[in-house]
DNA sequence: GAGTTTGAAACT
DNA sequence: CAGTTTCAAACTC
């Protein structure tokens, strides 16, 4: 039976919301009808129930996050093709010299000559300098080179952008900063969008000349020289203001967004290219709105420093990316969505696929792999737009077993230190405490934090050091700005290693250029320290090959998307930089032969709930059920020594391996169905409590199952929240959950944070606990699809999750993990975005779970 | 540090 | 797909 209460509450909401509408329609009318109470009553009835009210707050702000968001996914996009614009104007000067010149801008111009035009009647200046400025300019600069050079991008949108394009750099008049009215020349950007961001660059630039100075400077050093300025950065570290944690917060959030966003580029690239200008121009309102909504007391960001600051540590922390830079771009980790309660951002990026990057190749087919060979560019401008965009973004597990899978996972052995610490400042002292940091999971959100930026320390080693380098992308780019990141967030802990990585990024780098051959020649002089676990300092494997000239997998590096560094030993070596275009070759090869060949070998079991990776409190590091994806053949180690893969990456064997005598402790290959059995177990008690504890809220509020039933009614009888399984297996994440934000591989793509979705708007009275414990439950795994479909249907109708995996998700860093637990990252941090980029979505090899949340995000989940 | 063992990767 | 070879890490001494 309905309670009374409940259609009264249905029905006075209804008035609320749409009073005339509601009584004329026949609902009402029915509901009316059915209860004894009175219409009239309804009203007091209402205001008796706080909870009901409540909703819609609760609704308002991810309203506006959704706008926020949705904006911002087309910025990022934008911004993305202006990373490829700038890289490639970056790039077309260099390859030109190379004479290799088919670069993306060919591409771009093949495809829109009308954009070509009007760029090409615009003065271009290839100087970009004006970091300060490039914030906002850049992104305009970016946006108008992408449209020059990216014609896909921005033309097609647009004769009529086109038509509003000024011919003439009329928009440098308008402009008051010279950089940015460079820019704005160059990018023959309409006036109305250029004046736009002229004036906030130019309000920006007024705030602090001293610090745009600065950048300037540094931006272009770092322009003119791939490498990092160590100088610069040197100078500007100090600069850092102490609550800088602050800035990266949100930068994180934008970076995240901008993650995001290109990951929706690549599914909505036609999209993009219809609202370049729109975009630009609502990337800088998104930058406001984003202020404007973390104005929060405790997140107030200095947007200027945080400009500034992000851009000049991403100047000084140049990563180049190689031929997933696309790929990972096109990953996005979350974006609004992972805005936690105190700002702070944590984004997981997916694990680079092969798949991906193909689907990204055709999407964006501009953007070629030299273009794309500078990431750290691109991170910055993007930065800059973003105003410091500092993600804790752990490390991309996408690239395998070798650094990041193993050494991240191995919570035990993982170390990650500040890789700069090898050469020799920092101290062990410091490695450890900083490693230790990283590698529990802390209850504190600030712990958290510092956990993810430790997980991609090793991607950020890269570039403080200057040696390894990551192909990849956008992601890593932001990864290395976990230390940066940190440092605010735990001055005590790890601003030191920071200096000291800051000064030996000076060192490193200077070394790397004055002799960047030193470094891949395995010279005596350089005689490699060996760490027993053979990660260096930072957790990133290096190599010592002698005959694989570092471009097959024997080599860890190639295989973990690097390259190498000078602590490797290797000789003859060809990954490096100066082969990057050889190093693109020979991966396009292996992966053409092995589409999954730099996909994470460990993967999370499907079944693996988060509860059981996290444990009660969160501190596992390796998902009891994590997997080497194809599984070991050893005969004679018997799975007790590093010969095996499993035991190295400190997961058990599976059925899929094919070793003898399996003697793991982390899991016996014959003990691995049983486990799984088990696990099913408890997962369905799990489900089943969570049920029925949602039933009980839902008879809390009628207004809730009302509101279900009538969803059930418009949807079809196909679950809402559903997994589809595209590939063979579904794969379950568990990344899935809300807790597990950030999984790099999967996930933290997943969970954007989904604007507000339309149709969610009811069942916002659910408590946040209950939502969590839901998430929490909200495995993925095939076995549990259906009636986590079940259930998530009940809730919302609308929600549905594709997953697209082949089970292979990666198993998210112990960090992310850590970070997740905080509790902060929760049920607001899960997000199923709806804009999830079809790339992902589409790619058969995606080892993440997508979640098309069309109907239902995770924060109508939280309010359920 | 040299040599051996081991198993993944590459090749056939 | 299976067998073989190559390779580099892990391991031993």
């Amino acid at each position: 039976m309905d309670s009374p209460e409940p259609s009264s509450k249905t029905a006075t909401i209804n008035s609320t919301i749409n009073p005339t509408p509601t009584e004329d329609s026949p609902v009402f009318s029915y509901i009316s009808n059915l209860s004894p109470i009175q219409p009239v009553k309804a009203a007091p009835v209402v205001q008796g129930f706080p909870g009901l009210n409540s909703p819609p707050l609760l609704f308002t702000s991810p309203r506006v996050s959704a706008h926020s968001r949705l904006r911002r996914s087309q910025f990022p996009q934008l911004s993305s093709e202006a990373f490829s614009g700038k890289n490639d104007d970056y790039n077309n000067a260099i390859t030109d010299s190379d004479g290799n010149g088919v670069s993306a801008s060919q591409l771009r111009s093949e495809l829109s000559p009308s954009i070509q035009k009007v760029s090409d009647n615009n003065i271009s200046v290839p100087d970009e300098s004006g970091s300060l400025i490039r914030c906002v300019d850049e992104f305009l600069v970016d946006v108008s080179n992408s449209e020059s050079a990216n014609p896909s991008n921005s033309t097609n949108p647009s004769p009529k952008v086109a038509d509003n394009i000024p011919q003439s750099p009329n928009s440098a008049a308008e402009s008051v900063a010279d950089f940015a009215s460079k820019d704005a020349r160059k990018d023959e950007i309409p006036k109305d969008a250029a004046r736009v961001v002229v004036e906030q660059a130019e309000e920006e630039n007024k705030g602090k000349s001293s610090s745009d100075q600065k950048d300037n400077g540094i931006y272009n050093t770092s322009t003119d020289s791939d490498l990092p300025s160590p100088d610069l950065c040197t100078k500007i570290e100090p600069d850092l203001p102490a609550d800088n944690s602050l800035h990266y917060h949100y930068s994180g959030r934008q970076m995240a967004q901008l993650s995001r966003a290109d990951h929706a580029m690549l599914d909505d690239a036609s999209d993009i290219q219809n609202e370049p200008l729109e975009t630009a121009h609502d990337c800088r309102n998104d930058n406001d709105k984003i202020n404007s909504m973390s104005s929060a007391p405790d997140e107030c960001i200095m947007q200027h420093d945080s400009q500034t600051k992000a851009g000049q540590h991403q100047s000084g922390i140049r990563r180049r990316c190689l031929q997933f830079e696309d790929a990972q771009r096109k990953i996005s980790p979350t974006s609004l969505g992972l805005q936690n309660a105190s700002g702070v951002v944590s984004c997981s990026i997916p694990p680079v696929s092969p798949a991906v990057i193909e689907v990204v190749a055709s999407v964006s087919s501009n953007r070629s792999s030299t273009a794309s060979n500078r990431p750290s560019t691109q991170l910055t401008s993007s930065s800059d737009n973003f105003e410091s965009l500092a993600v804790k973004v752990p490390k991309p597990s996408g690239i395998g077993l070798h650094l990041n899978s193993i050494a991240m996972q191995a919570g035990s052995r993982a170390t990650v230190s500040v890789k700069s610490a090898e050469r020799g400042n920092l101290s062990l002292h410091e490695k450890k405490l900083t490693s230790m940091m990283s590698c529990h999971p802390s209850e504190n959100l600030k712990s958290c934090s510092i956990s993810s930026n430790v997980v991609g320390s090793h991607l950020t080693s890269g570039n403080y050091d200057g040696e390894h380098e990551s192909y990849g992308t956008n992601a890593q780019s932001a990864a290395s700005l976990h230390l940066n990141d940190a440092k605010p967030l735990n001055n005590t802990v790890l601003l030191k290693p920071t200096e000291h990585t800051i000064s030996h990024k000076r060192k490193a780098s200077a070394e790397y250029i004055d002799s960047p051959m030193d470094y891949n020649q395995s010279s005596p002089k350089k005689k490699r320290k060996k760490p027993s676990d053979g990660y260096d300092g930072d957790g990133c494997k290096r190599c010592n090959c002698k005959k694989s000239k570092c471009l097959k997998l024997y080599c860890d590096c190639f295989a973990a998307g690097i390259y190498c560094a000078g602590s490797c030993a290797c000789q003859g070596c060809f990954n490096r930089l100066e082969y990057e275009d050889t190093v693109n070759d020979v991966r396009q090869q292996i992966q053409s032969r092995n589409p999954l060949a730099f996909c994470p070998k460990i993967v999370q079991h499907p079944t693996d709930s988060p509860a059981n990776i996290l444990g009660a409190e969160g501190a596992s590091f390796t998902p009891p059920s994590a997997r080497h994806k194809r599984g070991c053949s050893c005969k004679k180690s018997m799975c007790l020594k590093k010969y095996c893969e499993c035991y190295q990456a400190n997961v058990g064997c599976s059925s899929g391996c094919r070793c003898e005598g399996c003697k793991n402790v982390y899991g016996l290959k014959e003990e691995y169905g049983k486990d799984l059995v088990k696990k099913h177990c408890i997962t369905e008690r799990l489900e089943k409590s969570v049920e029925e504890k949602v039933e009980m809220v839902t008879a809390t509020s009628g207004l809730l199952q009302i509101d279900q039933r009538n969803q059930c009614n418009l949807t079809p009888p196909t679950p809402s929240f559903q997994c589809s399984n595209h590939g063979k297996n579904a794969s379950k994440s568990w990344f899935t959950s809300g807790r597990y934000l950030s999984s790099p591989e999967s996930g933290q793509a997943i969970y954007g944070l989904s604007p507000a979705s339309p149709t969610n708007s009811k069942n916002h009275d659910i408590d946040q606990e209950t939502t969590g414990d839901i998430m929490d439950l909200v495995t993925f795994d095939q076995e549990f699809n259906y009636s986590n479909a079940k259930l998530a249907n009940e809730f919302s109708p609308g929600f549905h999750v594709t997953g697209n995996t082949d089970d292979l998700l990666a198993l998210p860093k112990s960090q992310d993990l850590a970070s997740n637990t905080g509790g902060q990252l929760i049920p607001q941090t899960v997000h199923f975005q709806s804009t999830w980029p079809l790339s992902w979505r589409d790619s058969p090899i995606t080892p993440m779970n997508q979640f098309d949340g069309s109907g239902m995000n995770a924060l109508e989940l939280t309010k359920l």
